[in-house]
DNA sequence: ATTAATGCAAAAGTTTTGCATCGTT
DNA sequence: AACGATGCAAAACTTTTGCATTAAT
């Protein structure tokens, strides 16, 4: 039973960027923020445009830059879905892993977790003499008709 | 119980192009010919390269148009997976969908199927008031250390 | 003879990188 | 003061496209 100590991930960066002779600057802290404020699966350029409503100097290239950073802290996970982009997700360290339903009518995104399908990938790995050591599994879909937010077609 | 009739995908392809008034060119037959000898998942550059090999001056940009029709055709199927290409493999018309396994050591791909995980994505998505038009699912693993064909790492 | 397909080079889209300059430590 | 980070522009990389030319029907 582990506690569950709530942790801070402006902390963690500060201690991954003070361990590794890094430095927190400004432009880090802003995007940072934007990242741990955003409650949805962003690309670069949409946290660019987000971080740029703050300031409007930020570069692209530091976006990408600052994303790898936070992806090497443990803190962001990044993810390729059928479309072209990498979106990056907030990675939420004890949690359980989980998978993605999308829906091709408004772009939202869902995540599940069941465990009797992660048994059976296991099962199927197995069976063909694999280890896993990571997986991806991805529904696309159409979400209910009529109350879909906000569709795209 | 449908009658299992080969379907030779040279005559599919033939017809689609007659059928749509296009043109059956030295180069799609060529191009044609290495996709549907390949028993592999081939990027475009890969193809390019075998393509090559019997008439260097093909061009990429013919490969990707080619395997752009034979998409059309119902003849091949794109997937992205981890790293960055599009790899193209043989559709089996009536044969089951299938996902894949995917060594990290050696990058070799295998196909499988199993009933109960699509039952299980079937039951989540309508769990989450989804109809799924499309999924993905990839493993990626260590196949059995020993006898692992070809290694990369 | 039509008109689609080719090859080339250029463009498009996403991500990375070199470099001079700036800002944190 | 030292040196890592930034912004910019250019490069890398995969895929697409415009266009003059070639070739299948």
């Amino acid at each position: 039973m582990t506690s569950d100590i709530e942790i801070d991930p402006r902390q963690v960066l500060k201690d991954y960027v003070s361990k590794n002779g890094l430095k927190l600057t400004r432009q880090r802290e802003l995007i940072a923020e934007v990242f741990f404020a955003a409650g949805a699966h962003l690309s670069a350029e949409e946290m660019l445009e987000r971080v740029r409503a703050e300031d409007a100097n930020i570069s692209l290239a530091t976006v990408y830059r600052t994303l790898k950073l936070l992806t090497q802290c443990g803190l962001a996970e990044p993810h390729k879905f059928a479309d072209n982009h990498t979106v990056y997700e907030p990675a939420r360290g004890d949690e359980e892993h989980h998978d993605h339903i999308i829906c091709k009518d408004c772009d939202q995104i869902i995540e599940f977790f069941d465990e009797r399908i992660e048994r059976l990938q296991e099962e199927i790995a197995k069976r063909l003499g694999f280890e896993v050591v990571d997986h991806r599994m991805e529904l696309y879909g159409r979400c209910s008709k009529t109350d879909c937010p906000n569709k795209k077609h």
